[in-house]
RNA sequence: GCGAUCGUAGUUCAACUGGUUAGAGCACCGGUUUGUGGUACCGGAAGUUGCGGGUUCAAGUCCCGUCGAUCGCCCCA
């Protein structure tokens, strides 16, 4: 008989079990408590869509559409892609839902994303976000309402002291194009001190030359023009209303000039939260204002900003979460023993108290497997007990043992 | 897509410049204790050295390929 090879798992996803389920999950409950706090409804959106939703708000760049999507074609030939991003499905929902009537609406959600990337620390192909939007709405108070929760979020997950927030404003449309134009004029005369890949960029997404990683690109970037020469008036006002806002809620910022994004519907606000810890994958949460998103996607003109932060980044960072101690270890001995326990059990369930009992093993086994467990209390079962109608009830910090009324059980179990 | 390093029991790691039967800790199972844990001792099970090919009298060790992991580049919505 020929060996069954066992498939393996996809390239770039994970299987998680224990201390990285539990961090993992303790990153999404922090998130999902933190977001009722600003009032920011839970939404579900499709884990795939139509290709043209990413293709469409992505627009011209070209190597996240071409080479990192996962798209295949549907059985009726229709060409899908499961999502990459959080913020193209929810500006669609927006559009087809009829969710205007909403605005400005705050939403929140989390769940995977897939990239067809080479997988490294704290990046897989299939990945986990949080992601909150606030759609429809131009006002500042929006960026500033995300940023002081994304804070927030990242203090209560108790990350922020290895966190900075960078902070930086792309304009509005004329403040952008005015500033790229520079930009572009001031790379071209340097164009030959470039690297490969800048001269590149020169071309495709020359804000991206802004920060290159390169050593000999350094010098130009540095030197190239600020946004803030070219700033127009609402442009200004719009960022120093968000600066005044983080400093008036005491969500400490430092302005980065450099930090810009891939896309051309940004306006204004972008930011990163990073860290130094995770390597050359810092970017614990970013986001930004996408005021030209919607009309990509054939809706009116339509304001909106959010932000995203990888789960697994932040479970990488958070300490360990603390196991929930076990707080009733039932140990049975014998077949009547057992059925009598699945009675006790059901109680000490029903009362709110975290019990198990052990299947298998000899009593010291299975007192071991308690112990292992944390448990607060071993309850020992056996036909002695069942005979007098009481439970051995052992405190396992003190050591000391007593027989307890089976029907007085949760009562000594609880916690004062 | 590119570059570098690495792949040995469930897991963390050993095995000198190629040389007998690939070892250990932890975890697991059993025992010392026919109903009492957090210690100690004894024993057991567990590996086609990622996979495929090559060189050699001999390969975990060297070479090629492949898959995977890690770190970086590209990209980062």
């Amino acid at each position: 008989m020929s060996k069954i090879e066992t498939p393996r798992p996809i390239r770039g996803t994970q299987d998680m079990h224990g201390e990285q389920a539990e961090r993992f999950h303790h990153v999404v409950h922090t998130f999902d408590r933190v977001r009722r706090l600003y009032g920011f409804g839970r939404i579900e959106v499709p884990v795939f869509e139509p290709t043209a939703v990413f293709s469409r708000s992505l627009g011209e760049t070209t190597d996240v559409v071409s080479k990192e999507m996962y798209s295949f074609e549907d059985r009726g030939g229709e060409s899908l892609t499961l999502r990459p991003e959080f913020t193209a499905g929810i500006a669609r929902a927006y559009l087809t839902e009829g969710w205007q009537q909403f605005a400005p609406m705050k939403v929140a959600t989390h769940g995977p994303l897939f990239r067809y990337e080479r997988p490294q620390k704290g990046r897989f192909r299939q990945f986990h976000q949080l992601d909150a939007e606030v759609i429809g709405a131009p006002e500042p108070a929006a960026d500033i309402e995300l940023l002081c929760f994304a804070d927030q979020l990242l203090h209560e997950l108790g990350v922020a002291d290895g966190v900075t927030l960078q902070l930086n404003t792309l304009g509005d449309t004329e403040t952008r194009d005015a500033w790229r134009t520079a930009l572009v004029a001031h790379f071209t005369r340097h164009e030959g001190d470039l690297s490969a890949e800048s001269r590149d960029r020169l071309a495709k997404n020359p804000l991206r030359i802004l920060d290159s990683k390169e050593a000999q690109d350094r010098p130009i970037a540095d030197s190239a023009p600020d946004i803030d020469a070219f700033m127009s008036a609402d442009a200004g006002k719009f960022f120093e209303t968000v600066t005044k806002g983080l400093d008036a809620a005491g969500v400490k910022w430092t302005r980065m000039a450099r930090l810009v994004r891939g896309l051309d519907y940004y306006r204004h606000t972008a930011f990163e939260f990073v860290t130094e810890r995770l390597g050359s994958q810092g970017t614990v949460l970013g986001g930004g204002r996408y005021d030209g998103l919607i009309e990509a996607l054939g809706g009116s003109h339509t304001p909106a900003v959010g932000w995203a932060a990888g789960i697994e980044r932040l479970a990488m960072l958070i300490d360990a979460p603390a196991i929930e101690p076990l707080d009733v270890a039932i140990i049975p001995m014998g077949e009547a023993a057992e059925r009598a326990a699945y009675g006790l059990l059901a109680n000490l369930r029903r009362a709110g108290l975290k019990s198990e009992m052990g299947w298998r093993g000899n009593m010291k086994k299975r007192m071991q497997r308690a112990a292992a467990a944390g448990a607060r209390f071993a309850v020992i079962l056996g036909d002695e007990e069942l005979a007098q109608g009481v439970a051995m009830v052992k405190d396992m910090t003190t050591g000391e043992q007593h027989p307890v009324a089976m029907d007085v059980l949760v009562d000594a179990v609880s916690p004062r």
